[in-house]
DNA sequence: ATTAAATATTACAAATTTATTACCAAAATA
DNA sequence: TATTTTGGTAATAAATTTGTAATATTTAAT
């Protein structure tokens, strides 16, 4: 899970970046710097949020003390800033890792910059293949190899493959699998799912390849 | 990986500069122009940020000393002046491959003008081109290649076309590739994306060229 | 061996998704 | 301003995927 401290003194603005971002990540506030550094302290913060003007310690003198250690020199910090002439004095101190945001923002926005953030400094953590035995399901590029064999499938097979690649082992009931990869609000014949294996074997059991999907009588399927 | 060494007296100035170049290039530090040679000898560098103004041995000496050596004669170096007035004397002593930075700087200007002289003197290590299979596009002159025939294509394309090229293989939605090339706040219908696509393939797809645009059905496209 | 229940297989029509085209508006260029 | 190029939309065609039902096969218990 991904931590990311907001420092805003604004507590409107801390709410509606609260509100957009603890769907997807943890979310841990301050509303100034000398807090912001304490909570930096104490736990795993994987990005910050910085506005860059607060009462009291200054967004820059905060920037600076956490750049200085090393322990925190290596966060990256999106600043938040009111107006864009700001940019450039925030020019001389920003790394490569970081972004700003200028007030308002949209929340398509705050979303698209925080997720770009994350993404170019823990590409790791975002793992881009699925593998288990001789089957790899690269999530990036959407393609599926069976040892060095690419392996065509259609939507749904992808989703189904996908969804026991990343329990393997694991025994899915048809109702499961239906509320899983169909939804929850989706009303198709249970037996929709039998057909759905049959296709996936059909596709990633080539010739002279093991068995992949085994059936559970009177219970279900698993990657196996 | 590229060598960068930065000889400047001034802390905060040094500090400035290391934490903004250290995310794309590797960073050595002198605070003086003797211990600036000493490093040149002793490893590889790639070019010299250099503080005209420096106590003890002046920058005129140092970048004399370092001309006249066979082994560091070809450093490109960049030269920081303290006013643009400096510029008239410095440019009596640059070579073609050198520049100059005048204080205060910001980020922008710092990396903007190192990128350009490392392209400049090492384009090999730094091509402004990118290239995927058989396809090439040169974001400096705009001229899009397939093998050795140049593609004509609109602004857009052209964009499309990039942005693909950044990330070969991987599979963007059309709501990625909307809020990427037309902007995040752009309220077009999806299925533009399509007839984009569309255009571009025409485009690059010349005769006995295989196709580089893979369809991902129900998710998106990709370069492959 | 018989039987009932569960699963596999098949074929087909319907639904979904993508490709293609033509057209008009907007923007760039001469 | 006139002309050309580019860009967005909607309509239609084409292709692929999906759900279902009917039938065959397998499994396990008696």
């Amino acid at each position: 899970m991904i931590n990311i401290l907001v420092i805003e003194d604004d507590i409107s603005i801390r709410e509606i970046i609260n509100y957009n971002l603890s769907s997807k990540f943890s979310v841990l506030i301050a509303d100034n710097a000398e807090e912001g550094l304490e909570i930096c302290q104490e736990k795993k913060i994987d990005l910050i949020l910085l506005d860059w003007m607060l009462p009291g310690m200054s967004g820059l003198s905060f920037l600076r003390t956490i750049k200085k250690r090393d322990l925190t020199s290596s966060i990256p910090v999106i600043f938040i800033t009111a107006k864009h002439e700001e940019e450039d004095k925030l020019a001389g101190f920003t790394s490569g890792a970081d972004d700003y945001l200028s007030k308002p923002f949209s929340h398509k926005e705050l979303m698209a910059r925080v997720e770009a953030v994350i993404r170019r400094t823990y590409p790791e953590k975002f793992s881009k293949t699925l593998n288990y035995k001789d089957i790899s399901v690269d999530l990036q590029s959407h393609k599926v190899f069976r040892s060095k064999a690419e392996i065509k499938l259609s939507p749904k097979e992808f989703d189904l493959l996908k969804h026991f690649l990343i329990s393997p082992k694991q025994v899915f009931s048809r109702e499961q699998l239906l509320d899983k990869i169909w939804g929850l609000d989706s009303d198709l014949e249970i037996r929709t799912v039998d057909v759905h294996i049959r296709r996936l074997r059909k596709a990633i059991n080539l010739e002279g390849f093991s068995e992949l999907i085994r059936t559970v009588r009177s219970t279900g399927y698993s990657l196996d």
